[in-house]
DNA sequence: CGTTGACTTAGACAAGGTCTAATGTAGGGT
DNA sequence: ACCCTACATTAGACCTTGTCTAAGTCAACG
């Protein structure tokens, strides 16, 4: 991760403790978490560190391409720090929780041309949905 | 569309105006509208309808599996009425359109077991992302 | 070590969606 | 045909997620 920040300063990112942290948040299990997850873990590290520059943050690592975000419904997004490996996602419709995951196969090949409309396709998401091991026991 | 009233009905639908404006805006064209834009047109047809009862309708809907839910990133959940034939949907990043289309193949089966993590699968969606000829055209 | 422009802050704001308590009504029972 | 009543609808408050603003702060260059 510190490969990260270091790629950033590159970049012409100024270093500050608040985006020290969010990176350290991101780094640290390899679940995703909600922005709001992301903050109230940074608050831990540095209570002083407001909503909006972790919002600010994640949408900086997003568009720099560090960093991918998942919208897997209509509930919050959840960030995803493992941006520079192909992978598609498994979500728990009972707690969100997501996986991710590595399918066989091209999936962009599996729309053949009669079907493409004219656009010009850059890329595709699967989402397999299910129940987690957990979650499966309750219900 | 009758079908599906009658179908509703024999579920134990009550049904009411409110009820059959949504069902009928949903029938209309195959664009997948957002809650609101559908809550716009219903009340065209029917002045006094709520937003709650058409959220409330599009709900039940998508309980009963006669809609389908689509949330193609943090913005408004639009509503899909082709919900008993397979389809996937091929997204505009400029416009926001959305199409159904018909991928080769069962992509729940490029899940491998040992990417499964014990989770029961439910089903699997896959978004395309590109531009639409117009949008192509204009960038 | 001073300067300055990028960064951060608190809190107001906005969109999308849910909830509540009061009121209305579809449709079965008579 | 008409009541009942459980289910449906309503207006509007409220919640969650995310964005914006204006004022204050500080990293890093010189």
């Amino acid at each position: 991760m510190s490969d990260l920040l270091e790629r950033l300063r590159n970049r012409g990112w100024r270093l500050t403790a608040q985006r020290r942290v969010v990176a350290q948040v991101l780094d640290g299990d390899h679940i995703h978490y909600t922005a709001d997850e992301i903050h109230a873990r940074a608050v831990e590290m540095l209570p002083e560190i407001s909503r909006a520059t972790v919002y600010n943050t994640l949408g900086e690592l997003v568009s720099l391409g560090e960093v991918i975000e998942v919208s897997t419904d209509g509930r919050a997004k959840r960030y995803d720090p493992n941006a520079h490996h192909a992978h598609q996602h498994l979500v728990c419709q009972s707690c969100g929780t997501i996986r991710d995951v590595h399918p066989t196969g091209d999936p962009l090949a599996s729309l053949p041309d009669g079907e493409r409309y004219g656009f010009t396709l850059s890329g595709v998401e699967v989402t397999f949905r299910g129940l987690c091991p957990a979650c499966a026991q309750v219900q």
